[in-house]
DNA sequence: GATTCGGGAATTTTT
DNA sequence: TTCCCGAATC
């Protein structure tokens, strides 16, 4: 029992061991949601004595589903942790489907549609029917019904206006061919399920215990399946964050937390307040976006971290510079944070897939190894599609979707207008498509469609494959089973190597080792042992007096295939034994969901990128940004171009110009003084870096500040040359100097200020001002020299050594004058920008900030202060005043860093504050946390395969995204 | 007449 | 990458 329970906090004990039948445990994010409910798994197990068989677990995400089940493993053991039916629901459903479907009238064989096959049966009803509607909306809409458990014939029924008439045909005829392939879209599976289990309950009657993960992402089919699984005791268990509820495009209903307690009415509810995750100021900073819906009821968060380092919003030129900035970053971190941080604490969080874009070729500009989590899955890559294609049709040849997908891959000439006329033929001799053609190609048909002899040829060609194939799995069936076999067939019978040699040229080698690292994942399934496993695994326990179909090694290659369908993420395991490769992740906000990382960055905040242009539910999108947020541990980056990617000028996210949001960041990336960085390992619960890491780390670094690209989002002095030579007098008048070299010249400010009135930058303090100005001159005037001259040598240095990442060397910066010159401006050079820049009112009050620091400090301190703390009653954690920082700042650069950047604590802090302090952050260490491991539980891009399997071609993490097809474009 | 090929445009989030 | 269009090609 105390194993089990052994660091929990009050809340958590409590919802571990309660005894209410119906409990639902609301938690904000990093409270440990995910941790309680696998306790509670486990106790149940040991305390309650269930049995793991009789124990229902789900959970939206397979990777949150691996998650669990990896850490039910390490609690109750491998033995009875692959006991318990732990999947999400759709594989859960898809699994009694599997096995009582014929109760319903289901054939044993069914095949998963995916989106795109729902999309292509969509699209040809509507051309067929010379409709209107658009394929996406329509298939929304379906699937918007369905999830309410609304079918194609009620619809039909109540369809009143032309537009629903309209639909009602789309629903019904969409139904029709779904039943005609059959195949079950994913709607279906929850829908078929649900009706299963309502007719025939006895499948559910030995479900002791049902639980449900992210509880507030359910729609109304799975509330229902839910409840269906605990028909018989009614014992169910949810964790959920109304806050977190990103999925309502999916129909999910935060009503369902109600519907629950009506349902249940002795339901038990616990809340879960305290924050294990995240530093302060990011919590700070996360509560007051979130807070800006105000529908929204106030909840309790609290923080168990100090305060740590400011979240930074960053203001950059374009999405170019934005991620060339953000990969700087990355390293510059890596560099000053004294070996705390490496690259796998970092991520990228996206809002759409398609903004990873530059941030791949920044990333692959400066070889940093990444992976892409989210966006294109690896089984919808389409060299490897192809192949699960052609298995997905050996397996059931009534998958017309998919015939007609690859019939003609590679080229058998046979095209859309052969296709067409097979698919029309086909549906009036009431045949499926593969019939037809099969029927045709042995001469058993007498086709209707004429056909030159190159595209008999080729039908016949594509008949043969699919026959080879199947005659394997038939002949293996006694023998072994073997996917390799199979998939190797395929792949030479249809000379694959030869089609993307040819088509992609020189991508080629990236694509085939995609197909290799399905070959891979499909001898790890073929394996007899672990087949064993996945057959077990995938059946239920026995219940007597109901019969049961069971899989058998010959249906290998079907639930292959239906993982396959419901994997939105192939996990690359990682070799035993291997060092784990580092590499920084790239994720959608939606893939990032219930994990963490140290280090989050989240560019491109603004309007139409989050808010999504598209979206129509702006509380949403905040809340997006808010589970995008609250992933990070100890340090948060924000940042938004000035220019989209279609060069438009953009406009911040509302979400972060909103009054009393713009203090909680910096505008900048923290210095990262000794101090921070041991603060930052203070919150991660690392070693503490030691001065001597600490400085080895910094030695070859190029920049040891955030200082390259203006504050204030323009072009830094270097680009602006290269684009405005020319056209400066232009910008003289307009901006005031065509150097905006802000980043260093102690007046800058004054300039930014000037500015301000009349762009995006007008939200900023003016105060602010002052500080900056005060650390601009002390790095123009204390540390920079220093700093450049440690450069100079290490570059010398490195210079000598292979240079690595020369992206941001000037061209004939052979002398170290030029370099000072170019990259860091000394203040006394700065001066002479001054004529251009006009007024200096501002300026005058602190010429000398070094001699003269009162004069410049605010009364008060400017924007560091959180308005407010999180919950009047809640203890909360402040940053000091920066108003004692004068007498703080002594002569050595050091501190006076530590006290501009504003994040550490303070000694105020002891006066006023009850502090959760560093005392109280040690104790929180003592809670084991969940650790979120990026290596082994995400998906894995090709590229990581590239760089395991160590690469034939010489090219790792090259110089352009390889995978993301873009690079196509730019190949001539 | 059908197929292929090239160029240009658009691309939310997930099971 | 996919989709669409129109022109070149079989």
């Amino acid at each position: 029992m105390d194993d089990i329970l052994h660091g929990l906090n009050k809340a958590q004990r409590e919802a571990v061991t309660s005894e209410a039948s119906v409990l639902q445990v609301l938690a904000p994010p990093g409270s440990g949601k995910t941790k309680t409910l696998t306790t509670r798994v486990a106790y149940l197990i040991a305390h309650r004595h269930l049995k793991p068989w009789n124990i229902i677990t789900c959970t939206f995400t397979k990777k949150a589903a691996n998650e669990m089940k990896e850490r039910l493993r390490s609690f109750i053991g491998e033995e009875l942790a692959k006991q318990i039916k732990l999947g999400t629901f759709h594989a859960i459903a898809a699994q009694y489907l599997r096995q009582y479907g014929q109760h319903i009238g289901l054939a044993k064989d069914f095949g998963i549609a995916d989106t795109s096959d729902s999309k292509a049966i969509i699209k040809r009803i509507i051309k067929r029917r010379d409709l209107t509607s658009e394929v996406p909306k329509a298939l929304g809409r379906i699937s918007a019904n369905k999830c309410k458990g609304i079918e194609s014939g009620q619809f039909a029924q109540t369809a009143k206006n032309v537009d629903q008439q309209e639909f009602a045909l789309i629903f019904s005829e969409y139904e029709a061919e779904l039943m005609a392939s059959n195949l079950l879209d994913y709607d279906d599976l929850l829908l078929r399920c649900c009706f299963l289990l309502r007719t025939h309950p006895q499948c559910v009657s030995n479900v002791q215990a049902v639980l449900i993960d992210e509880f507030q992402d359910t729609n109304t089919v799975q509330y229902d399946l839910m409840a269906l699984f605990a028909q018989k005791r009614n014992m169910i268990t949810i964790v959920g964050d109304p806050d977190q509820s990103i999925y309502g495009f999916r129909h999910a209903e935060i009503k369902n937390l109600n519907l629950m307690k009506d349902q249940w009415p002795d339901t038990l509810t616990i809340n879960l307040e305290e924050n294990y995750r995240s530093s302060g100021a990011i919590l700070h900073a996360a509560q007051e976006v979130i807070e800006q819906d105000e529908s929204r009821p106030q909840k309790k968060l609290q923080a168990t971290h100090t305060y740590g380092l400011r979240p930074v919003l960053r203001k950059l030129p374009s999405a170019a510079a934005e991620a060339s900035w953000l990969v700087s970053e990355i390293g510059r971190m890596c560099a000053m944070s004294g070996k705390v941080l490496q690259h796998s604490d970092f991520v990228i969080l996206l809002r759409s897939a398609a903004l990873s874009r530059e941030i791949e070729a920044a990333l692959g500009r400066d070889g940093v190894p990444y992976r892409m989590v989210g966006g294109k899955k690896f089984f919808e890559r389409a060299e490897v599609k192809i192949v699960v294609d052609y298995l997905q049709i050996i397996n059931q040849p009534s998958h017309s979707e998919a015939v007609e997908r690859i019939i003609n891959v590679p080229s058998r000439r046979i095209g859309d207008a052969t296709v067409k006329s097979f698919r029309e033929e086909a549906s009036t001799k009431g045949i499926s498509f593969w019939e037809l053609i099969c029927g045709v190609s042995q001469d058993k048909i007498r086709s209707t469609t004429k056909l030159p002899a190159a595209t008999e040829k080729g039908v016949s060609s594509f008949v043969n494959v699919i026959l080879s194939g199947r005659r394997k799995i038939s002949e293996a069936n006694d023998g072994q089973t073997s996917l390799v076999d199979l998939i190797n067939l395929v792949v030479k019978k249809i000379d694959l190597q030869s089609y993307l040699k040819n088509k992609y040229e020189n991508e080629y080698e990236a694509r085939w080792s995609n197909v290799e690292e399905l070959m891979a994942q499909a001898a790890d399934a073929s394996d007899p042992a672990r087949l064993k496993a996945m057959v077990e695994e995938d059946s239920l326990p026995t219940i007597d007096g109901l019969e049961q179909r069971t899989a058998g090694s010959e249906d290998i290659l079907s639930i292959f295939l239906a993982n396959i369908a419901l994997t939105s993420s192939a996990e690359t395991k990682q070799a035993e034994g291997a060092e784990p490769v580092q590499q920084v992740t790239i994720s959608t906000i939606h893939s990032a969901k219930g994990l963490e990382w140290p280090v989050v960055f989240i560019p491109a905040c603004y309007e139409g990128s989050i808010p999504h242009s598209r979206s129509d539910d702006n509380d949403e999108e905040r809340r997006l940004l808010y589970v995008g947020m609250t992933r990070a541990q100890a340090l948060l980056y924000q940042s938004c171009p000035i220019k989209d990617t279609q060069r438009q000028e953009t406009i911040m996210s509302s979400y972060l110009t909103q009054p009393g949001v713009q203090h909680h960041f910096e505008e900048h990336g923290p210095l990262m003084s000794i101090h921070e960085a041991k603060s930052l390992a203070t919150t991660l619960r690392r070693e503490q870096p030691t001065t001597a890491s600490y400085e080895e780390g910094k030695k070859d670094l190029e920049s040891e500040l955030d200082n390259y690209w203006p504050l204030n989002g323009e072009q830094p002095p270097e680009e602006r040359a290269k684009w405005d030579y020319g056209k400066a007098t232009n910008h003289v008048t307009a901006f005031g100097t065509a150097r905006s070299a802000s980043w260093v010249a102690s007046t800058s400010v004054t300039m930014q200020q000037q500015q301000g009135f009349s762009t995006a930058s007008a939200t900023m303090k003016p105060s602010f001002g002052s500080v900056k100005d005060l650390y601009d001159d002390l790095l123009g005037q204390d540390r920079l020299k220093a700093i450049d001259k440690k450069q100079a040598e290490a570059k010398n240095k490195s210079d000598a050594a292979a240079p690595k990442g020369k992206k941001r060397q000037i061209e004939g910066q052979g002398s170290i004058a030029g370099f000072f010159n170019k990259r860091r401006r000394p203040a006394e050079e700065a001066d002479e920008a001054d004529e251009v820049r006009g007024p200096v009112g501002l300026r005058s009050a602190h010429s000398d900030p070094l001699r003269d620091v009162s004069n410049i400090m605010p009364a008060e301190p400017p924007s560091s202060l959180p308005s407010k703390p999180l919950l009047s009653n809640s203890r909360q954690i402040r940053t000091a005043p920066l108003r004692k920082a004068p007498s703080a700042r002594p002569s050595q650069p050091d501190s006076g860093y530590m006290f501009l950047s504003s994040s550490p604590r303070k000694p105020d802090d002891a006066e006023n504050e009850p502090q959760p302090d560093l005392d109280e952050a040690e104790q929180a260490a003592d809670i084991p946390q969940p650790q979120f491991k990026p290596a082994s539980t995400f998906h894995t891009t090709s590229l990581q395969s590239l760089q395991q399997k160590p690469l034939a071609h010489g090219r790792r993490y090259g110089a352009k995204p390889s995978m993301n097809g873009w690079a196509n474009r730019s190949r001539k």
